[in-house]
DNA sequence: GCCAACGTTGGC
DNA sequence: GCCAACGTTGGC
C-alpha cells in the first residue's frame, strides 16, 4: 500500500491509538477492487511511502477489518470527496483498516528493490505502475523480508 | 519542475 | 462507444 508521508506516514500509523488507521481516499477502481476482493482480514501487507525524497518500503501492517465503504467520499470538505458517490447517496469507494505490525531498520528503498534480481518482476517496479495498492508474489515478500530488520512496533 | 504513463471525462 | 483533451501520479 503507498502513501505520501507528508500526508500519512508510516509514523502517523505507527502512533495512532491501538496503531490502527481506516485505510481512506483511494480513488482508483482497479486499487479498489484489490482491496475489495484481496484482503482478507489478517494479512499482511507492506507500506511503501512514495513522492518524497526517499521512496522506500517502510514496515509491516496488518488489514484487522476487510474491505467497507469509505465514508469521505460523502464528506464535501474532504480531499477525497466524490461528486458521483454523493448523489448516489452511498460511497462507491472502500477502505480497509490497518494495524501497524513491524518497521523495516533500516527502511528498503526503492533504489534497493531496483537492485534486487529476484525482485525483477515486482509490480512496483514495473514501467508505468502508478497503482495505490498493488498485489506481491510471495516469493517477492520472503525476499524483502530478509532484505532489512524488522522491528516489531509495540 | 519535468514529463512519461496512465486514467477519466465529455462532446459527438 | 470513440477518442481528444485533460488531470494525476510519482520518480527523477
Amino acid at each position: 500500500m503507498k502513501t505520501e508521508p507528508e500526508t500519512f506516514g508510516w509514523q502517523d500509523l505507527v502512533t495512532r491509538p491501538q496503531r490502527r488507521e481506516s485505510w481512506e481516499g483511494v480513488r482508483n477502481y482497479q486499487a479498489r477492487n484489490f482491496m475489495r476482493d484481496d484482503f482478507m482480514e489478517d494479512q499482511q501487507v507492506f507500506i511503501y511511502h512514495s513522492s518524497t525524497a526517499e521512496p522506500a518500503i517502510v514496515g509491516i501492517a496488518r488489514v484487522v477489518k476487510a474491505a467497507h465503504p469509505d465514508p469521505t467520499a460523502l464528506i464535501p470538505d474532504s480531499p477525497y470527496f466524490d461528486p458521483k458517490s454523493a448523489k448516489a447517496g452511498a460511497s462507491r469507494w472502500v477502505m480497509v483498516d490497518v494495524e501497524a505490525l513491524a518497521t523495516f531498520e533500516p527502511a528498503i528503498t526503492l533504489k534497493r528493490l531496483r537492485e534486487e534480481p529476484l525482485l525483477a518482476g515486482m509490480a512496483l517496479l514495473q514501467r508505468g505502475q502508478r497503482l495505490s495498492i498493488q498485489p506481491i508474489q510471495k516469493d517477492e515478500w520472503e525476499t524483502i523480508c530478509h532484505m532489512a530488520r524488522l522491528i516489531p512496533v509495540l
